[in-house]
DNA sequence: ATGAAAGCGCTAACAG
DNA sequence: CTGTTAGCGCTTTCAT
């Protein structure tokens, strides 16, 4: 059933060497000899065994791809990328969901270092060490994106948040907001810090001092920001919110809509990452963009980079991310300064009476100044 | 560097089948050998070749997935789930998008191929039949949604549109829409063309007839559901529009937010897929859910079944999977009969003028009825 | 119950 | 330029 090589050669008259070399073109090998073995390749449908020349080889040709969850819209544009390139380099790509679960983390590693693929990216935030460790004992060319440790072998992506953070800041500032709300991400996460921290750069830059209650723990998810819109709206009713990722963003959005608070004039918001459908959101979400393809082209460049170079620690590996903020229309001017005489009727269910938004359009106050 | 069986069957003081039959805990090998050997290979870290493993016993462990895109949002979650499924019995997946490119869907299933892949879910929905050929050549079992043959080694799940787009048709009668645009798929795809009969048959069971206008040619994705609205509304006003895909109606949602036209009480809309955003959309989006866990569960299923089974068509290969309409907001009575008064200001750009629905609404006419 | 040895399908010396 | 042959790391008879 299963045509191997010798079938082959034995059919074109030939030894098993020479089909090995025609079917690899090596230039050497006489051409009348090569279209043979062409011949019978294509008639019996031949297709060479690549575990068989994997373990002769030394080399899987797969490279390894982590990512938290495939389920974050964030992550297929990635996947889809580096899929593209690995095609085109003759990988294949071993991808696995971490789906921030331990266990998984691990199987994740041992399938990986089974299979002798050879490279990881790990485009995940925040991965066990230990588990590192394993990888980097079998000298596995490795990539980070933000979190890695600066060793020969492994590259890192280190992502530029503060530019396209301060971008958003200043945009927000500039439409007269000053009380502006910060929902992070997950704590635990480097990446989700760097947000944070960066955030409050921005604000201090232009004289905004930014209290606590300012700033609410959320955890990347859609639910995670309906929750987080409560959150912000406890004290002194914000003007302007600005998300550690669009789905955070688009979570609070939907939660606005529920309680009938209208996005952008009473509340503007603003997402980071820039994942296709935030286009596409109702308004549009204006965010800051951490380009998904850029990312993924990196971390398989610096991948090729290293399995490539036969010397170890030739090239460099840092590499740099860049972010800025795109306009869309989740956000306007501040209430009271928007040139509206009074609050709009806003279309959505407003099912929610709680709101503090709300409160003051029912009582027909004037917008917060 | 790289360890390998002999050498643990060195430090263990054993022969390599020794050690062989431990880690394949085959039960015949003396408990105290077996915690030698499972010493050893703590120690050492050593981890088993699968690469070597796989020629020796003929058996990958890989299953192909093919999907159409990775980066659209229907197929994530059915990877997601594929993937547990996976890990749990010790497969790997191969994952390849063919983006609708013929060339792509060689290289997929060539690839495939070449690592000698177990089995193969085609959860594309429209693959060229000669690429088919090749897999079924290689006796490689398959399964397919909605277009496979019915010949042994292929499994088909069979997807039943008629039942959630019946319900999605009789909802909105009942909501007292008459006039009901459909914006179908591609109609090279047979899924597409299945729910678009769906939903001409769904339509006469209930004595509506329906007009050629009232069908538009989309293309599942977002760009196609925005200009299917202008579409639409170029004859008579439909007070009510199902989608074929999810991606479809959000694209429509965001062009009706653009002009102005408010979702539901301008116009009522329906998807279908249940992607997780579409509860996450404003508003919410009822849609006709197909299930995509319950569907990449029964593909593993499937798969396993025939790997499984040593004789071959043994099992049953044909499948169901069931749809129904999950409402939510994006749907409510036709205009007229929804005991408004009059048109309520929306919110929204409002950018576009050319709109029927906006037309009416300038000039204060009351809603069609 | 354990070990010796023969491959799985391919590539890469090494000879010719 | 082509063929012979020795493995790559593992599993699996077949003896013992």
């Amino acid at each position: 059933m299963d045509m191997d090589i010798r079938e082959i050669a034995r059919r074109a008259k030939v030894s098993t060497a020479t089909v090995s070399r025609a079917i690899n073109r090596i230039p050497t090998v006489d051409p009348q000899l090569a279209k043979r073995v062409w011949k019978v390749v294509d008639e019996l449908g031949y297709y060479p065994n690549t575990q068989a020349r994997a373990l002769v080889s030394g080399k899987s040709r797969i490279f390894g791809l982590v990512v938290s969850e495939i389920t974050n819209p964030f992550f297929p544009e990635i996947v889809q990328t580096f899929e593209n390139l690995a095609v085109q380099h003759n990988y294949e790509i071993l991808l696995t969901s971490t789906i921030h679960d331990p266990k998984r983390m691990e199987s994740s590693v041992r399938r990986m270092i089974e299979r002798r693929v050879d490279g990881v990216a790990i485009l995940t935030f925040g991965m066990e060490d230990s588990l590192i460790e394993h990888l980097r004992f079998r000298k596995v060319p490795l990539v980070f994106v933000d979190v890695g440790p600066d060793v020969p072998g492994v590259s890192n992506i280190r992502v530029n948040y503060q530019n396209g953070i301060r971008q958003a800041v200043q945009h927000l500032a500039a439409l007269r907001h000053t009380r502006i709300a910060f929902v992070t991400g997950p704590l635990h996460l480097k990446s989700a810090l760097a947000r944070r921290d960066a955030f409050k750069t921005a604000m201090e830059e232009i004289g905004l001092p930014v209290a606590p209650e300012q700033i609410v723990v959320g955890d990347h998810t859609m639910e995670g920001g309906m929750r987080a819109l409560d959150l912000i709206s406890v004290r002194d009713c914000p003007t302007a919110v600005l998300c550690s990722n669009d789905m955070t963003a688009i979570g609070l959005m939907r939660e606005a809509y529920d309680q009938g608070i209208n996005i952008p004039h009473d509340l503007s918001v603003v997402g980071f990452d820039d994942i296709r459908l935030s286009e596409f959101m109702i308004p549009p979400l204006t965010t800051v963009q951490m380009s998904q393809t850029e990312l993924a082209q990196i971390a398989f460049k610096a991948l090729m980079n290293e399995v490539d170079g036969e010397s170890p620690a030739q090239g460099k590996s840092e590499y740099e991310l860049n972010t800025h903020l795109v306009l869309r229309r989740s956000t306007a001017l501040a209430p009271g300064h928007d040139g509206r005489l009074k609050p709009l009727m806003v279309s959505g269910a407003g099912r929610g009476l709680s709101s503090p938004y709300r409160a003051r359009r029912r009582k027909g106050m004037k917008p917060l100044a």
